[in-house]
DNA sequence: GCTCATTTCAAACGTTCGTTTGAAATAATT
DNA sequence: AATTATTTCAAACGAACGTTTGAAATGAGC
């Protein structure tokens, strides 16, 4: 019932003589699988047989590693997750660092949010692109054990974020940030989940290597001024347009 | 086999004497909840017999009516948002007559892709809220006839809107502003989709009349000062910035 | 080499799914 | 009232689902 999380090679796999490229462990494989096809079909439309099959395992070893699908996602997730917001909150740090006393600029902490982000889709040649789909799915998605695990796994980078803001931006009320906050997530998480936006790039700019910063120079911008933005007054033409 | 469109009710209808409020036909009944319980659970896990359930019809009448759970989704999805579609198309033209030859400014395109959409939200006491949260996850659902389908179902009213950007923004290149309404329907649809959305509006205005204009003077601002914001150039900071 | 824990495997579990069927019921037409 | 078309209904279809089981295979420790 129990196992270790020390990988153990089946067959001959130290004596890697026959072929140099051996499979990795069970339990690596089905993650493999399980977040492509994840990403590819969403988690209920991706069945445990499909995911076994593509990762040459036995069905049953699905249950035996991770005890049941809705904990394989978790742990699909999990892996890429931890790291990317790990490291946004050390980038940030460290740019608060840099800065000593002043405060940063929303760019910079936009960039903060948005490298790590960008590195995570760039680091695997298979499916680190196609992970922020399937997070963006994940987000939209009405599962409440998606929902709880997502919002737990978040809460810690979003409040560090929300004071940064804060700090850049000392002339927004809160309840005005807190929207605003909420428009670029949604921004940030509709760019790099949308499927369109890969399109749109390798369009432009083949070179993967570029794409961060050419991202990053497009979407900076325009958060960084819509959180700077004026409050409108009052009578500032909002009201009735509908008719007229 | 076949149906005809007109709604023939059963029983006595006609004379609604014996009870004020009678059921819906058959088609309208399974409509509104499997709107309800596509909302709640999504496409793939909303089962027909739980709509046929809640709707008190027989389970084969779903696909006697609509042929498949599918094409039930969609015909789900285009009774709310034909009309949207449209109402957003004809105010944009509204805006537009009363403008003569003077451009609209971002802020009244923006409302005209909005208010529709508060107008959908607000109109039906029941699923009125929670469709745009359906509509959102539709949007990141991987499942091809859901893809297609709403691609087409936008297609013509993303194009009038383009449009109507590119003469608003004159000094913003055509590329860039793809990119810019990108960010703009992420940060909409995010913000119409979002669950924290309702909580964070009712939490400080619970009058359902006035939120409209709430939100509208929120994120018309926001986006606007985005979509107009100057264009960064090269050496503006933008490299190179993970590690410090 | 034997023992014991870990991992893999084929097979089956019970459940639920979308869809189909053919007859019964109801409405419309003549 | 008789006939035809439309709609409803209970029942079943085959397929696919996540999970469980118990034995076989494989590893490490002695």
């Amino acid at each position: 019932m129990t196992q270790t999380n020390v990988q153990r090679l089946p067959r001959s796999a130290e004596s890697a003589a026959e072929k140099p490229i051996e499979l990795a462990d069970t339990k690596s494989r089905i993650q493999d699988a399980a977040e492509e096809l994840f990403m590819e079909h969403g988690f209920e439309a991706t069945s445990l047989r499909l995911i076994t099959t593509a990762a040459q395992v036995n069905l049953a070893a699905v249950n035996y590693h991770f005890g049941s699908k809705e904990e394989l996602f978790q742990a699909v997730l999990t892996r890429r997750l931890d790291p990317m917001n790990r490291d946004r909150m050390q980038l940030l740090s460290n740019y608060e660092a840099s800065a000593a006393t002043t405060p940063l600029t929303c760019e910079k902490i936009l960039a903060a949010m948005f490298i790590p982000a960008m590195k995570l889709a760039r680091d695997h040649e298979k499916g680190g692109k196609n992970f922020l789909r399937l997070l963006g799915r994940a987000y939209a998605d009405p599962a409440p054990f998606i929902r709880e695990f997502l919002s737990h796994q978040y809460s810690e980078m979003i409040a560090r974020f929300r004071t940064a803001f804060s700090s850049a931006l000392p002339h927004i009320p809160r309840e005005e940030l807190s929207w605003r906050l909420h428009y670029v997530m949604g921004a940030l998480s509709y760019t790099l989940a949308g499927a369109d936006v890969l399109k749109l790039v390798s369009q432009y700019h083949p070179d993967l290597a570029t794409n961060d910063e050419l991202l990053l120079r497009r979407l900076a911008p325009f958060l960084a001024a819509g959180l700077r933005a004026p409050i409108p007054a009052e009578g500032d033409g909002y009201q009735l347009l509908y008719e007229a």
